[in-house]
DNA sequence: CTGAAAGCGCTTACAG
DNA sequence: CTGAAAGCGCTTACAG
């Protein structure tokens, strides 16, 4: 491999005008500039990465910590790692990747090896153990999430908000009166999660505002659990005919259980529902929806870390991303 | 940070009997180790990895190259790379993300920059442009997947081969005479595919030793598609009832198809399939299948890729990883 | 068994 | 506008 010094032989200039050109910090001449392009092209030469990491101190890699082992709903994932790597090279960045089970110290380890120069943290939940050594060591950092005490780190994430207020407006609009409100297992809401309390503190205050009544309906965790219970739903009398859903589980399984039990949407019932965009890739997913945006969270992370690793000492910021409804006709306009 | 100056001082030795405990490529006194050991954790002391990286000329990273950027079906994609990252942990190696769309360019600046020290591809085809920069500068990799001609390059995949024959022969075992052969677009396997054409040719294979007759059904791209295609192939009472189905697509969308039409498995059909095992996780699927390995196949891969980044000269590896059949109750015992 | 010195490939003040 | 020199934080022969 080519170093510096051979690309300055081939050019006849010394090495710290070859490293002016490729730093672009100092003025060359545009003849010297010249003879230096044409050396690198000549013998094929890039800088190598570890020098320049040793020499300003600066990786240009960004660590992406992923949280679970067991990732809840993996087709989400990849969309997000690779719109946070695609992301980070158009700023000139390189991703790795921290997937141990012990988040805390893959950071740790990172940090105190100079591995990085800032972090993503994936799927941020309340109090989550890995914030603890970032804000420790002061570290470049943007979460992905909104924990309520995100200790002075940067934080970005949907507007779950948002999407819920879109979801029951677009129910209420076409003069619905009451829905079935299908989540998630009651703990994700009481333990302080983020997102899905955000969702429904939002969707409560949305429906009483639109004169919605919501109904509830819990859905425990496991294909069988899901079906049974979207089942009881569908089936009892009592309940309304509009679903608003927040829960993947029961979005994907909601097809099955109008098959078993004859429903037609948006005929029988009316649906919208929040879902991972990667679901509606594979299967039929007919249903009105807001999807989550990988992309545009994914640059908006990569952004904002840049700036953080730029000025350390600017103030916190927080970004919501605003989703977009898709409609899909899957709910009937009633009188 | 502290460096390993910082740690001499404090342990009262010179740098490079720091070093050498570091590294632990010499020996050193058990006292003087202990001393060392001490001032490192007092002063929380790891290895700055650029510096080493340069020293020694070793990154101890693998690049991963991501194939497209419109991942056909990333819940898989999400769980390799999870794999490949405690893999690679595992051995001291980081693990960072290629995705450019142009994955030959991403090759070659990975290499020029000195980044890494070996490749890992993901979901290699026959002649995979990502493979030229790679043999040309002989550089270590390992490719995920089997193309025919490796260009010198160790390989790693599941057994399609004998994943095909243990679904024929489970079909076969139950005393079936024929079977739906529900596969991809049929340009997959003209084009040479690699997977989807070793599994085709051992299902054909195995199924007249078994004297099984396979019914081709072509299943085309997209949702509507998937169901339009498998109702039809479904409805036709000229065709068995046994489906022997190689196309996830068609796997996740037979439940509602069959939910058409009223049928039930195994009663009305018989159905096992070839797909990822994260289809499982969220879906009710409840069929005979044989699933990729993603944590074995990765396993395997960062195995070999530090072997052959150990010795570069010698012979190449080809690896097949055996699947295994998991029994789900979807097929009936005929006479 | 331990340490002084050179070197890995860059960048960056500092002179000129 | 260009170049000589020092330094980033390690490792590794080489002496002792």
């Amino acid at each position: 491999m080519a170093t510096i010094g051979d690309v300055a032989r081939e050019a006849g200039v010394s090495r710290s005008t070859v490293s002016s050109v490729l730093t672009g910090r100092k003025y060359v001449s545009p003849q010297t500039r010249a003879k230096v392009d044409a050396a690198v092209a000549k013998l094929h030469f890039s800088v190598n990465a570890g020098a320049r990491a040793l020499a300003t101190s600066r990786t240009m890699t960004f660590g992406v910590v992923v949280r679970f082992h067991e990732a809840e709903f993996s087709p989400a994932l990849a969309a997000y790692l690779i719109a946070l790597s695609d992301a980070a090279r158009e700023q000139g960045y390189s991703v790795v990747l921290l997937t141990e089970p012990d988040g805390t110290e893959a950071v740790r380890r990172a940090i105190s090896g100079r591995q990085v120069d800032g972090f993503i943290l994936l799927n941020v939940v309340d109090d989550d153990p890995r914030l603890e050594p970032i804000s420790q060591a002061r570290y470049p950092a943007v979460l992905i999430g909104m924990p309520q005490d995100a200790r002075g780190v940067d934080a970005v994430d949907l507007d779950f908000a948002a999407a819920a207020a879109m979801l029951v407006d677009h129910i209420a609009d076409a003069g619905h009166r009451e829905a079935m409100f299908v989540r998630w297992p009651e703990e994700l809401y009481s333990s302080g999660s983020t997102y899905a309390t955000r969702f429904d503190r939002s969707a409560r205050e949305r429906a009483e505002r639109r004169d919605l009544r919501l109904v509830p309906v819990s859905v425990p965790v496991g294909p069988e659990q899901v079906r049974t219970t979207l089942r009881a739903a569908l089936e009892n009398p009592e309940n309304p005919h509009a679903l608003l859903i927040h829960n993947d589980a029961a979005v994907a399984m909601l097809p099955f259980v109008l098959g078993d039990l004859g429903l037609e949407v948006p005929a029988d019932r009316s649906v919208v529902s929040l879902h991972a965009a990667e679901l509606a890739r594979l299967y039929v997913l007919s249903f009105t929806s807001v999807e989550s945006e990988p992309v545009a969270v994914a640059q908006a992370a990569v952004e904002m870390l840049g700036k953080r690793i730029a000025s350390p000492d600017s103030p916190v910021h927080k970004r919501l991303i605003m989703p977009h409804l898709e409609p899909r006709a899957s709910v009937e306009t009633v009188a």
